[in-house]
Parts: C-alpha cells; structure tokens; sequence
DNA sequence: ATGAAAGCGCTAACAT
DNA sequence: ATGTTAGCGCTTTCAT
C-alpha cells in the first residue's frame, strides 16, 4: 500500500482509485487512529486554508459578533480562522500579523483599528488583506463596512421626528470605529432639519467612556432631550449615568445606539439602535479576501444599516 | 551561507554564531523580507507552540473573557491559541477537536460543555487536554475551575443578611455551567438558615432564558423576596422582564448574579455577582495544559470565587 | 565557526 | 490502478 493511494482517498483525488482499496485504506485510518499532519500538507501545498483574524477586545460584543459569524463564514468556505486578540495599538497589530503571516495564512482580515499607515506594514506584503468595518477606500485596500454616515443620519432624523431639537452626540475618539462618518451623519441631519447642532461628548469607546460622556453631557441644566450614541458599549455606559442622575428615558431623555448588538435587546428601556448587518459583511469580507488571495478584483459597496425601534427613543413604552 | 546558520541566527542556537555572521544573517533577513515558515517548522520539530481552544457561544462575555484570559497567558508562554467556535453539542465539538488535532496542536483546552463522555473520544487521544469550569474530577483528567457550590452558598447566605426568607433560583439545564453544585449551594444555605426552599426555573444559559424564567415566577402573586440567578446573562434577561413587570430592584426584589463578567457592573441597579476568577484560572489552565504535555502530573484545587457588592442586592442605593 | 545533508509527512508528477 | 520518488522549508547531526 503506498502513501500515494492513501493521499488520493484523503483527499478524493487527483487520481482514481478502486472502491475496494479505497475501503480498506478508511479502515486502516479507522483502525490506526490516523490523522493527516496539516503542516506537512501547507508545507507540501502552499496553502494553509487558514485566514487570520486581528480583533482588539473581543470582549466588546460587536467584534465578538464579527468573530463568530467570519468563523461561520469561513467554515462555509473550508477555511479556519486564527484568531489573535490584538491590543489595538500599531505595535500590537504588527506584531499579531508577523506571526500569522509566518503561519502561512492564506489571507488575512484586520479591523479597521488598523489605520491605513500600518497596512504598508512590511509585515503583511504579499498576504491578502481585507480590513472590516472602514469606509475610507483606499487604493490597493479592499474594505467591508457599513454605511455610517447613512446611519447617523436616519438615527438623528428619527429622534428629530420624535419632536427633538437639540440632539447631542456620544462618539469615540481615535480609530476605533469610523467616528468622522458618525459625526457627520449626525451633524448633516440636525443641519439639514435646520436645528442647531447638539452638544458632543468624546469619550472611549467603551461602557465607562460613555458613562463619563453621559455625566458631563447631562449634568448642565441646559442638557440635550435627546442623544445618538456612537456604539453600543457607550450606551450601556450612558444608560447607567443617567440612572445615577435620576434621568428617565426616553421621558427626560431619547437615546439612539449604533451597533445593535444583542446586549440593546435587554437593557431596561431597551435601546433603539442602528444595527450593522454584521453576518452580511462577514460572508462577503471571506468572498473578497478568498476572490483577493485568487487574484481576482471585486467591488464591494458600503453595506446599508439598518434602524431597530424600541424604547429608548420613545417608539414603545 | 549555510541554511543551518541562518537557523542558529534565527533561534538563537543550538550551535553559537560568529558576531559578525549573524550580523549579515540578520541584515538579509530584513532586506529580503524573510519570515520563517513554521508549517515547516513544526514538520521538522512536531512541535506547533499552538493551544487548541473549544468555547461554544464566543459572544457570551464569559466565555469571551476566557478567551481573552487564555490567549494572554498562552502568549507569555510562548503559545497561541487556535479558536474554534463550537456550537456546543458533542458532534460540533469532536469536529472541531479533530480540526485541531490534524493540525497538530501541543494541548487542548475544551469547555465544560464538553460531558465527560466525549472526552473518551478517539479525536483527542495523545492530546494533552485541561477542562475549563468544570468540577467532575475523574480519573485522567485534569479541570480547571471555580468552587461554585461555595459561591452560591454565599450568594445565599448574604440574600439572608439582607432579611430574606424565601429565595428563588434561576438556572440552566444541561451542561453549560456546573448546575448541581450552583443549585447544591443555593439549597444548603436556606436549609441551613432554616428556611424553606424556594421556588426554581430552570431556562437556558442566556438572556433570553432569565427573561423567560423571571415572568414565570415574578407573575406569581407570591414570588420570592430574592433571587440568585446562576449565570450573568440571564440575570440580565431577569431584570428585563421585572422591569417589565413594573417590579423595583432591590426594593420588590433582590438580586445576586453569578459569573461576575464587566456586564454586570452597567446594569441599573448594578448587579451584585459572584464573580470568577477567569484569569487565575486562565492561567493556571496553560500551565497545567503545559505541564501534561510535559508528562508532569499535577494538581488543580477548585479556585474561591469572590462575592461582588453592588445595588441589587440591597447594599448600595 | 560554518557547511553538507538527512529527514519530518505530505502531494503530485512520473513510472509501471 | 497502484507504486516510486522528489521536494516543500526547516532543524540538527555530522563532517570539516
């Protein structure tokens, strides 16, 4: 029996065998227990079938949700996903991408915590690289995203019809989500509705960044009736500020997320949120980066969000 | 220039290399771009630096921060971690064990959804592998985890502090925490108080499963005064549906959570919780995985878990 | 201090 | 239809 006539039953190819060698070849794989040694076929073939995955936090909901439904994805496709837990600064990226890229992967997929300087990072020349969650389309960059300037923008319009007219604003700094569209988004609507623009709070992206936006947004006696938070974690960190200060929502105040992760779903009142159709994105982020490693040039429009109505912005009581 | 010396540059021995040599080597390595191939590598040496890890529902925060927890301590011993999302039940588990095995992965770390069965599975014989949370010590097996029978007996026992006669429980079925020790401990403390035993729901592992289990017995006219829920995402679905129900935390119901996950620190009121040492655990859980790969034989005591005081017990207001 | 070469397990081209 | 064999990139023993 040669190693030759094992390989094509493992992998049902290239070449043909007879059913009844190939019967007693799976019997002798049964029996001994025996397990292809992928390193040898990546370092035979070329090819690991393995993408990497560069998140910061994954315990922030949103990028726990990208990594389950790329994981989802790729399997569909065949592929493994390795994923690496970046600190979110440059110097933590390079050096989660070093290592994926001596693992062979076949592609990579990065979060847009990577601001487009690193990706002429020498480290990740020559791997397929699609980066999740930007808008900013550069050359040579292939990007998945929503669109969030259209999402600001309908959030902000929605709480205007509600009868607000003064709507403050909730955002990260830095490059954690695309805070520029999201303020734009926001500052476009209440303009184009010929309000005045609202009051801003830059915080961290995170459940205490918006907390501490929240205390120092409503704390004046001059606060906004309504707010459009930039990402979830900082509506969580709103929602409790304004417990502690005694502000009903939506009564006192309306709140409009971004994200709609499932933790909107529970909160007491429940968030009214922009949800990034984060499955969607993650299918076609492992299409354009395998269409990438392929060689083959797609184009891949922004993906449009959609508006989840709840309680926080006084659509249910 | 031999391939050899570039591998003693490389890895810093076996064999020493002339200053000025190694100077060249590392010249080259940077000019040419090179990047060792550690498919080849573990060929070669049949070692991956590589932990498999098993976690069902990476987008609970509990499970996410073991996942973060052990990515951490993995990589200051050197190791990644390979992820893989199961879905929880015994076929999608050995599919991933076995995806792991095949590529060579130096020790397994699986969750405790995983019954002790499947451990006995083929995919993973001759693979080091440490079970995370669970308290089953059987024979060849090592298990990381939290001493949940004395967390909740003092989850309850501080729910009698507060003057509590009647105390309810929410808790999973199946396999997904440790439930007979959680729902062991919640029963000793009333019995040993002297109380009698409150009501149960039994619903899943999620919020969905606290929101169904709290209408069920906050819709009784003669609900408990206190509950302990067993796991942070269904006391988030509880406190859902007793703000629903128009019921006041603490004052018409006293919480106490158990997971401790940075959720339960935003909710309003903040939950008081029986909070894991995930990290602690993480840790000891790579060096114990480690240590079996070593053929050292260890020993892994349950872990104390530390009661959180927060509003919705009633201490804080 | 460095070079030469074998071999890890696999795939695929070539031979039978 | 199956067997033989070269070689993927690396580490390490052995020779120089």
């Amino acid at each position: 029996m040669s190693s030759a006539v094992v390989s094509y039953v493992v992998n049902g190819g290239p070449r043909a065998v007879a059913p009844a060698t190939a019967k007693r070849v799976a019997d002798a794989i049964r029996t001994l227990g025996y397990r292809p040694n992928l390193s040898a076929r990546a370092l035979r073939t070329g090819t690991t079938k393995t993408l990497g995955l560069v998140l910061p936090e994954i315990n922030n909901p949103l990028y726990a949700a990208w990594a389950v439904a790329l994981e989802v994805a790729a399997a569909e496709r065949g592929y493994m996903v390795l994923l690496i837990n970046s600190d979110g600064d440059p110097e933590s990226d390079h050096r989660a991408i070093t290592h994926l890229a001596e693992r062979q992967i076949d592609g990579l997929l990065v979060t847009s915590s990577m601001a487009r300087p690193d990706l002429a990072v020498p480290s990740l020349q020559g791997i397929p690289t699609v980066v999740l969650g930007v808008l900013e389309k550069g050359p040579g960059t292939v990007s998945i995203g929503v669109d969030a300037y259209a999402g600001a923008y309908e959030a902000v319009t929605h709480l205007i019809g509600h009868g607000h007219a003064r709507i403050g604003l909730i955002i990260g700094g830095g490059s954690g989500g695309n805070p520029e569209l999201r303020e734009s988004g926001w500052l476009a609507a209440s303009r184009d509705a010929g309000l005045p623009d609202g009051p801003i709070a830059r915080e961290p992206w995170s459940r205490a960044g918006g907390y501490e936006g929240g205390m120092r947004l409503f704390s004046s006696v001059n606060y906004p009736s309504a707010v459009f938070v930039s990402s979830d974690m900082q509506a969580l960190g709103l929602l409790r500020a304004l417990h502690e200060l005694g502000l009903r929502v939506p009564d006192d105040v309306a709140i409009v997320s971004f994200d709609g992760t499932e933790d909107t779903e529970y909160t007491s009142p429940s968030l009214t949120a922009v949800q990034q159709p984060v499955k969607a994105m993650a299918v076609e982020a492992v299409t354009a980066v395998l269409d990438l490693a392929a060689s083959r040039q797609t184009e891949h429009p922004l993906h449009p969000p959609k508006l989840i109505l709840r309680e926080s912005c006084g659509c249910e009581h």
